[in-house]
RNA sequence: GGUCGGUUUGCCGAGCGGUUAGGCACUGGUCUGCAAAACCAGGUACAGCGGUUCGAAUCCGCUACCGACCUCCA
């Protein structure tokens, strides 16, 4: 399959030009959250971007197997592996059962997702589903050699994994650098080295989820879960991927280590990772306590916000930037999104009231290919929307009669922007609604032949009457030379 | 302290060796009874200092500031 899609492999920091290793099949793993509170807006980056990616690779032609996975078991508060697991933690404070828990994030998170309309994944596998999966990939290491027993607990060799691989060559770490960093060494006994990470850890008296296990009643680590799943769902090799740059490392690095430790070569082609989001120039993070959840951006209900803003705004203002920059929360650049984001929107409605020229003055292909040539560099989203504001002028030009388009040139550009801001950006008009448009049509057209007389008759006073309070009913007019055009806020 | 990344016009944000990014805001104009929308025009920015080059926001060096990771985090 021929494409020239360029994506920055964290890997090799580099961009490289994709090939699939089995096309038309694409497989693609994605870090999803780990379920003991609500989703923030920094949630939403990655949703947001491995949804774009996913989107184009189908566009494309790929049939893309989408993976992302719900954490609910293994998080624990502060890793060096102790503390408390988050989810048990969450549990205990709200009094619930750790699935209750579980459950009642997952159904936000989904709610969230499907407001912010990011396309479900193909499948969403869980970590307390797959406990034998994870038991039989530490067998693997250990058969290996590449992890040892403690006390019931299974631990990664890092050290005697370096000698045979390079530890670090995602995140550029060298172990002996990150051994001259060393930070405290509290509860880690058990381990041989620091930099050793747990595969299965032994459960505390009064622990609540665990499992049995040939080394004790425990519960995997955190790393493992990835590692095991993507094997199970996408193969010992994959094609992508993904997840936020905060997770780079260790996270990732461990999950490299894992597969190979476990089956003798690496996984994954592509590493692709999202740029954060901050607040006040910091990380937006739950553990940092700074952040906005997605429900509170879509009610204005957040001392920070001075409006609500919608799904859409928030989707939009998300693909203005690059998703490997890192972008800061502001009111100004939300509201300057929701602006922007109408206008492309009417461009748009527009598009089916224009009427086509027997010559273009419009050059459309060459506006598609450069709508393309922006995706393929790397998912250059803010580069696209400038091309896309481009065809927002075209538009509103031939139906202003500065400019004409030809009846084929009307029905690519209608394919451009159905594509790329419906198909790709996955952008939804939020005005749309499954009312009867046919009757508020002819109520309209009453009322604004109304609004006519009076303005024929001079009797502005009407005349604007009728319009303020159609404005106060939500509903804008617009006058034009050849007629009276109307939108509903 | 180590590793990596960033600093672009009022704000957001692309570009990464030579050509108008784009959005928002602002100013002027066209249109309009007025308004809104739309269109046209306007601002010539790239942290600082050096260097390479015919030419640098873009490459190199230094300095300053900011951030991410090095604990859990999307």
């Amino acid at each position: 399959m021929q494409n020239k899609l360029v994506l920055y492999n964290s890997l090799s920091k580099q961009k490289e030009l994709f090939k699939a290793l089995h096309p038309p099949m694409a497989g693609m793993y994605v870090c999803g959250p780990t379920v003991y509170s609500d989703a923030h807006l920094g949630h939403a980056r990655p949703a947001i971007t491995f949804d774009l990616l996913c989107r184009y690779l189908t566009h494309l032609g790929y049939k893309v197997r989408y993976v992302r996975n719900i954490t609910d078991v293994g998080h624990l508060e502060n890793d060096a592996d102790e503390g408390e697991d988050k989810i048990a933690k969450k549990a205990r404070l709200e009094d619930l059962e750790p699935m209750e828990v579980v459950q009642k994030y997952m159904n936000t998170f989904h709610r969230n997702m499907d407001q912010l309309n990011t396309l479900k994944p193909s499948i969403e596998p869980r970590a307390t589903g797959h406990i034998i999966e994870q038991q039989e990939f530490i067998k693997e290491i250990l058969k290996n050699g590449y992890a040892y027993e403690v006390n019931g607990s299974v631990y990664f060799d890092v050290v005697k994994y370096s000698k045979s691989y390079q530890y670090g060559k995602l995140s550029g770490r060298v172990l002996d650098e990150l051994q001259t960093s060393t930070r405290s060494l509290e509860g880690q006994d058990e381990k041989r080295s620091p930099y050793d990470f747990a595969l299965w850890k032994k459960a505390s008296p009064g622990h609540l989820m665990k499992w049995p296990s040939p080394w004790s009643t425990g519960f995997p680590g955190w790393h493992l879960e990835c590692s095991t799943m993507s094997t199970k769902y996408l193969g010992e090799e994959f094609d992508i991927h993904g997840g936020g740059m905060d997770l780079l490392f260790p996270h990732h690095e461990c999950e490299i280590a894992q597969s190979a430790a476990a089956m003798g070569k690496e996984s994954v082609k592509y590493w692709i990772h999202n740029n954060m989001i901050t607040i006040n120039g910091q990380k937006m993070a739950r553990s940092l306590g700074n952040f906005i959840t997605l429900d509170q951006l879509f009610s204005g209900d957040h001392p920070m916000l001075d409006q609500p803003y919608s799904p859409m705004t928030i989707r939009f203002f998300i693909l203005q930037a690059h998703y490997r920059s890192s972008m800061d929360f502001s009111n100004d650049a939300l509201k300057a999104s929701e602006k922007g984001l109408q206008k492309l929107m009417n461009a748009i409605t527009l598009t089916d009231k224009l009427k086509a020229s027997p010559e273009s003055t419009i050059d459309v292909n060459s506006l598609r290919g450069k709508c393309y040539d922006a995706m393929n560099d790397d998912l250059n989203t803010p580069g696209l929307l400038s091309c896309l504001f481009e065809g927002v002028r075209y538009i509103n030009s031939v139906n202003d009669g500065t400019e004409t388009v030809s009846a084929e040139g009307l029905e690519i550009l209608k394919s451009i922007f159905r594509t790329f801001v419906y198909d790709i950006l996955g952008l939804k008009d939020e005005t749309e609604t499954k009312e009867d448009d046919g009757l508020k049509e002819k109520l309209m057209k009453i009322i604004i032949g109304l609004r006519q007389e009076a303005r024929d008759n001079k009797d502005f006073k009407t005349s604007d009457k009728i319009r303020d309070e159609l404005k106060k009913a939500g509903i804008t007019l617009k006058d034009r030379k050849d007629g009276v055009d109307w939108e509903i806020e």
